[in-house]
DNA sequence: ATTGCGGTAATTGGATACATTGTTTATCCT
DNA sequence: AGGATAAACAATGTATCCAATTACCGCAAT
């Protein structure tokens, strides 16, 4: 079953949104839209109301779309629900992870603490934090734990941008106690390990209002 | 500045899912809503993705558009979730709420303990609970909220219709309790009783797996 | 120089017609 | 009678056009 346009349109949307062609703020015009990727306007309206559903795009009534922004605030209430959501998702994964999933778990860990670059960064830390919850069955708490993925991926890019060494350090021993925790099959100390690596991350971004100029 | 159809063909469905008259599994016909609601059919086209963003519609492309259904899994993954960012809502808005959503709120417990009616129950729960988080600033944490309570309305009403009396003289325990840590403003108290009605709501629902024929 | 008002242009909203896809029904063959 | 195939039908998807709304620009008044 091929894919309709909307689903098309909205994919190639996230994709731009979430590689950083797309800015917050940023207008997003239907014509533009449906000329860029070749399609009528009525597909584009369709995807733009697919990415409202997701938290990327703001649609107002007779004016237009924007790409969404996140206030200081509500990037600090994201992370508190990551907080409370991510934990209980590794628990309902855990048991389900294979060891093919563990060993790539490892190597990730390894290769962002290698990275050399922000984009390559961003890159495995999502794939690192996602395959953590990979045994998961998706539904509700995925999507949105997914959801804030998304929609704060700008917020995490300017971050790591400006992060300093020792924070990085840290960041890369979180991600060895997770592991580690993991490898163990201990879901209490996995839980534990997560939920306090998105703690400091919460309270290290608070540290940086300027990112929400 | 006057709604647009898309946005009133969305409420009015999203009432009928919320009272009952459309049930999870029913069928929405594009053109049936059209002519019923008097607009066209891509203003309805647009009301079901946004309804589709809240959960509360299943799009397939092809072939329709569905009221969503929660299996028993997904309804247990709601509370679960439920445990987790209620009391964290709880816990933002408690500092905020004043005296006389308080009042209200005391009202409330009194009336949906007298209250005779399964609907009249429904809606005076729904009201204490989401007046408990008034307080609160709108985004993701309360949105997160509001979709579950619409998603697993159904579910909700299909329970209390066959609650026993010893379970609802519980939950009238449970509402009392949650009302005096927040007369006594008392965060930590006030989020645990509502972890534990929930999660003591949640046990009890799973023991009735004929809700998910 | 600033503010307010009116008109116009730009863009979005919605209606309608045609195109496409999936399901159902009818027909043919074994 | 049962299965396969083709045609018809129903419903959704998309293109196009007209209607409606908002934002912007220019001009006049203070």
């Amino acid at each position: 079953m091929a894919s309709t346009s909307p689903i098309r349109v909205a994919e190639v949307l996230r994709d731009e949104i979430l590689n950083g062609a797309l800015v917050p703020g940023e207008r997003l015009r239907q014509e533009d839209i449906a000329a860029r990727l070749g399609a009528s306007r009525q597909p584009v309206r369709d995807a733009l109301r697919l990415l409202e559903g997701d938290g990327l795009v703001t649609l107002v009534a007779n004016s237009g779309a924007w790409v969404s922004k996140l206030s200081e605030r509500e990037c600090d209430e994201a992370y508190l629900v990551r907080e409370r959501l991510e934990p209980l998702l590794l628990s309902q994964s855990l048991p389900n992870l294979n060891s093919e999933q563990v060993a790539r778990l490892a190597e990730l860990v390894g290769e962002i603490e290698s990275s050399g670059d922000i984009e390559t960064f961003l890159r495995l830390d999502r794939e690192f934090h996602l395959l953590c919850y990979a045994g998961a069955q998706p539904g509700m708490l995925s999507e949105f734990v997914e959801r804030i993925w998304n929609t704060t991926q700008h917020y995490r890019r300017a971050f790591a941008k400006l992060s300093d060494p020792a924070t990085s350090e840290i960041t890369h021993m979180e991600h060895h106690l997770i592991l580690d925790a993991i490898t163990r099959r201990d879901s209490v100390q996995a839980e534990r390990a997560l939920e306090g690596h998105i703690r400091r991350t919460r309270v290290t971004l608070a540290e940086h209002k300027e990112l929400f100029s």
